[in-house]
Order: structure tokens, then sequence, then C-alpha cells
DNA sequence: GTCTATATCCTGATAGAC
DNA sequence: GTCTATCAGGATATAGAC
């Protein structure tokens, strides 16, 4: 019975939630308001805070989602790697998911990348996904190093920052200079294999450019 | 006699334009309004409409002069070209330039590079500056590939997008991952010259890594 | 659990007196 | 040019009835 009750919550809150993301897509992530969540899902605005005590805890849990969302979507190609994937493929893959997701989530993108929303930045808890997935990053990092397939004398927490920024550049490039262009319609998505490029010419272990094809993907090596 | 009155009128917009990005650095892009405004100048609200018609306008002025005053900055850099900088030279002093300014001007940068304010977008007129500056950029890149400092098969255009990124990540993660820093102590401004020898190692003429020193400069080659 | 009602405050913007 | 007065509406949040 109480089993029931949490169900039909849990169902409520989701409901808030995807409203919310609804609003956002339309107006911005600052064009958020509690309000027009509450009309659009047919009841009072004070009613909301029976789910969630604040905007704030509301753009916590957007935030957090977004990270869980983008972190189980990494999955698969951090699955590869055990499989014996190597690291142009790995790379591209990864950041095609990322920026991929950002564009067809824009505001969301716009909550956990920025801080728009005056008066609020991410609680702690909210960002443990976001933490979880760059430790991921630096895992496979650490792992291709350690398989030959990235320079040994490397640093593993600067790759992992440049592989951000090249993600994060596409990405605000991207949203704001051609808004609405999905992956493989946009000019700045459009340079991720040459960036994946650009980032093995300089960490890569085998230093022959030959090795590197021009879409950025990279001759098997065999280990 | 009009003269005075201009000049009278033109002071108290920029008096406007100071107070506005003030508040904007408080409380974000964002968290701009008018009424904050005004009551920091010791004038009530409507008293503004005299200067700007909206808000939007006001943000159209901001976000113009963000882009001027960066364009100012860049001259000097520019101008090396045509006393025979080297490519790394001004990249790095070019990115270097961007990335400070805008980790200066947090807010102004967040007007200008993402769309924080619902409803707001910048007007036509006011993306001149912008504009300008890319084709400034894509003018210095010709420049270089002409004095064969640069692969002759490169793509001017796509070095120029590429330059973005780079520009746009750094700035977008060092602002948000690590607000309040400066360009000398940020932990992703410091992979600058990184991001250089990266963007060399790719677009560069000389094809030897041994070119390129460590930290992203690049020994003088004579034309 | 959801409602009505309300508190409190802020928003951008306009009309018209001085 | 700046003011007062005001519009018309929005925001988040709380108290207490049903």
């Amino acid at each position: 019975m109480s089993d029931r009750r949490q169900a039909r919550r849990q169902q409520t809150i989701d409901e808030v939630v995807a409203t919310a993301l609804e609003v956002m897509a339309e107006t911005g992530a600052a064009g958020l308001s509690l309000g027009e969540v509450a009309k659009r899902m047919g009841i009072r605005t004070p009613s909301l805070y029976g789910y969630f005590a604040s905007k704030a805890a509301l753009c916590d849990e957007l935030f957090a989602r977004g990270w869980q969302e983008v972190g189980a979507l990494m999955g698969p190609s951090y699955d590869a790697l055990s499989a014996g994937a190597d690291a142009a493929g790995l790379l591209l893959d990864n950041l095609s998911t990322f920026v991929g997701w950002a564009l067809d989530h824009r505001a969301q993108a716009e909550l956990m990348f920025w801080r728009p929303i005056p008066g609020w930045e991410p609680a702690p808890e909210a960002y443990a996904a976001a933490v979880q997935l760059t430790e991921a990053l630096s895992g496979a990092l650490a792992n291709l190093q350690l398989r030959g397939l990235l320079r040994p004398d490397a640093d593993v927490e600067e790759m992992g920052r440049v592989i951000t920024v090249l993600s994060a550049g596409v990405i605000s490039q991207q949203l704001s200079n051609e808004p609405g262009a999905r992956l493989a319609e946009g000019r700045f998505a459009g340079e991720l294999g040459r960036l994946v490029a650009m980032f093995l010419h300089e960490f890569g272990a085998g230093k022959k450019a030959a090795d590197l094809r021009p879409d950025g993907s990279r001759k098997r090596v065999r280990r």
C-alpha cells in the first residue's frame, strides 16, 4: 500500500522533471518558472512544493539526472575498452556521444555546463554523477596508456582536462552559433574527428602522423 | 551647446552600461535588472528609457561593446603579423588575450558566448563587432599560411573554427569549474600552450615535432 | 495531497505632470 | 530629462482549509 503511494509519488516527480525540461527547452534554462510547470501539469504552483522543496532543489535534480543520463550513454564505449578498443575509436565515440546528447538537450546542457540561473549553483550531492564521469574518463585514459596506446609520460589528469576542453568548446560554439543544429549537421561538431586527431598527435604513443587517418580514426595497434 | 548636451548624454549612457556590468558581475548575466541599475545610479527606473529603448537594447549594447573591447585588445597581436611574428607566438598571444579577458569579465562573456537571457538574442547590428573579429582571425591565419607557416593545404575557415572551439572550451570549463580563477591560476587556462602545440602539430607547416617547444611556442622560421 | 488565498517582492514598460 | 504614479503581470514561497 505504501509502495503504491511511493510509486505514484515517484511518477509525479518524474512528470514534474519532464515538464520542467519541456519549459526550459522552449525558454532557455533561465526561463524555467514553477508557475509555468504547474500550469502545464494542470495543478497549482503550491502543489509542486510537495515534491520539491524549492526551485533550487528542482534544478539540482535536473542537473544530476542530466549527468546520470550522459554517464549511462558513455557506458558502452567504456565497456569497449576491455574488449581492446583503440584510442581514436574510444575518444571519437565518447566525444560524439557527449556532444550529440548536449545538442539534443540544449537547455539541460546549459544548466549542466554553465551557471545560467541567478542564485543557483548545483549542490554538492548533485555533483556526484558529474564527478563519477570525469573519473571514468581518467580511468579510460589510464587504461589506454597502460596498453601502450598513449604516451607513457603523459599526465592522465591533463589529458582529461584537454578532452573536456574540446567537448565543451564544440558544444559551446555549436549551441550559440548554430542553435538547433544536430550532431551530423553542425560545422563545429564536424570538427570532432579533427580534434581527436590533434589530441592523438600530441598524446598518442605512435609518433608517425601516418598512423592517423584524416577522419581522426586510428589504425589498430597490436598490443 | 548641443554638443555639451550630447556629451552629457553619452556620459550617462556610459554610466548605465558600467552599472549594468556591475550588476551582472554580481548576479550573473541573467540577473540583470533595470530596477537594480536605476537604484545604483540614484535615479528611477523609467528614466533609463530615455537612454535605452528596452532591456534588450541595453543587452545589445553590452554585447557589442564586449566584442569591440576584445577586438581592440587583439589589435597588437595582429599588428605583430606584419612584423613577421611566427604562428605559435601569435596564436598563444591571441588565445591568452581572449581567455584572459573573458575570465576578467565573466558575466559579459556569458552574454557574448551563450544565450543566458530568456527572450533575448543579439540584434544583427550588435553582431558586427563579433563578425569583424572572426574575419580578422581568418585574415591572420591566411597571412601565416601565405608565409609558409601553416600547411598550404589546410582550410583557413576550418582552422578558424578549431581556434574558436579551443578558446570557447577553455573559457567554458574555466568559468564553470573554477569560477573566480584568473588566467595565470586556472588549470584549464594553463593548457593553452598545450592546445596551441596540438593545433600546430595538425596545421603547422613544419612536420617535425622537434620544431615545437613544450610550452607551445615555435622556433622562428625564416621566410 | 491538493487546493484557495495570500504574502512579498520584483519585472519591464508607459502616461503624463513638472 | 527626470520625476511620480501606475499598469499588468510575473516570481517564489507559505498558511491553513478541505
